[in-house]
DNA sequence: CGGTGTCTTGATTCTCATCAATTACTGTGG
DNA sequence: CCACAGTAATTGATGAGAATCAAGACACCG
């Protein structure tokens, strides 16, 4: 089973956007699509990177493991979005774990076959460098939020980043984490992520039952992050 | 006065890579030079972008700014490297600050100038991509290490990546930081950054004579924060 | 020489990671 | 359908590490 780009339903894909477009005719039949179990790394750590992913559907996060093994995620990826940032260069090691989160497709592209088409495309790489440029933007903004956050104010910028990028349905956000991911990602431990949802649940800011978190009010939870802000202006 | 790019020996500079090329002719007229003093800011936090600039020489620090303007340093940016990564795109508001730390020469280009150049050469919108994507690395690898690392540990990355970055001469480390601007960069505070510094230099881990620093056995430093194998890179 | 800014050290406070123990939840096989 | 095992979630207690506060030393500059 391949996907179809032309007839695919991600329009924030860049593969999708050039589908059109003549050139594009080999690196499409050059294409893979995979699918992916629940849980399952698609780029391990350490190995050496042949190509990149294009998630089609489904959910996957993003993470580097630091010392004693901790996890540190560096992002989640939603249909669309391009995972193995690398791939399209020369074959690297790039220390990276990608693993889905619920069951998944993916589309997949060798280096070459991506190289030669950005080469005669020019406006896919154009659109490839916003792309990463929103994404350095992104993750240096995340650099920032993890050296001077507090626990509770990491935990709650996850909260509403998952919310931003994954929406919700009415009951709650679409994509369930653990603790375990939320703390992975906020960059503490699943016990403090744990307090800290616990108190935000007393304080009525979220509804929690289980692994589903609702955030009855987006603008009130971000007050929580930004009052600080405010205090230096006034 | 105004750089040439063909004389320039900055061979890391991607539009001097590709200056022969004689479609680059256009841009290479667009392009204006300028001459900034220490700690002169050249990309304001908040204000629209509407260019790149690329650094001739000198060096200067790339920030930005969060609770209570505590200042987080992202990067440092070496001759021949490329500040303000969101200035070849559409008129966006870059959160970011960038600041020259000595006095230096600084290039820089259009947006218009800069897209049109890289819609016509590939061959440089596939570098600068390349580019890209070895920031994004080290920014995510810095993520990590500003999560997890204990605050010894930060110094001692923060002073590694210093020392590789700017190299050094016989008297130590050529660039030479203040004490807060290491902390700002570690994601730690100054009084913190300094009690490393001073237990690393009776450790005779370093040579330290005011702000001057040297690292007489790089791997030997290198070992105290072994266990985080993947370190930024320059 | 006074003054300003950086650097340094000590003392205190507080946040957060860690350890430990308990409780809920999930799925599987009898 | 229930019992069980295994996993995830939760809560409490404690100690380590880091931020903060405060004060003094040092260097550099007009």
């Amino acid at each position: 089973m391949k996907v179809d780009c032309l007839s695919c339903e991600n329009t924030n894909c860049l593969i999708k956007k050039h589908s059109s477009n003549p050139k594009a005719k080999k690196i499409l039949e050059a294409k893979h699509t995979i699918l992916c179990k629940k849980g399952q790394s698609f780029i391990m750590e350490g190995a050496p990177v042949h190509g990149l992913f294009f998630m089609y559907n489904g959910a996957s996060k993003i993470s580097r493991s630091g010392q004693y093994g901790k996890e540190q995620i560096i992002r989640f990826a939603s249909p669309g979005e391009i995972v193995g940032h690398r791939g399209f260069g020369v074959n690297e090691n790039y220390h990276i774990n990608a693993q889905t989160i619920v069951d998944s497709t993916l589309c997949s592209f060798s280096s070459e076959a991506l190289k030669e088409f950005l080469l005669t495309v020019p406006e896919m790489a154009y659109d490839l460098l916003l792309f990463f440029s929103e994404q350095l933007n992104t993750v240096e903004t995340k650099v920032r939020t993890v050296a001077q956050m507090s626990v509770r104010e990491k935990v709650i910028d996850t909260l509403l980043y998952i919310q931003r990028k994954f929406g919700n349905d009415d009951v709650g956000i679409k994509l369930i984490l653990s603790r375990k991911e939320i703390a992975d990602f906020s960059g503490t431990t699943e016990e403090q992520a744990i307090r800290v949802i616990s108190s935000l649940k007393k304080e009525k800011l979220i509804v929690a039952q289980g692994k589903r978190i609702q955030i009855p009010d987006v603008a009130l939870l971000q007050k929580e992050i930004e009052s600080h802000h405010f205090y230096l202006d006034a």
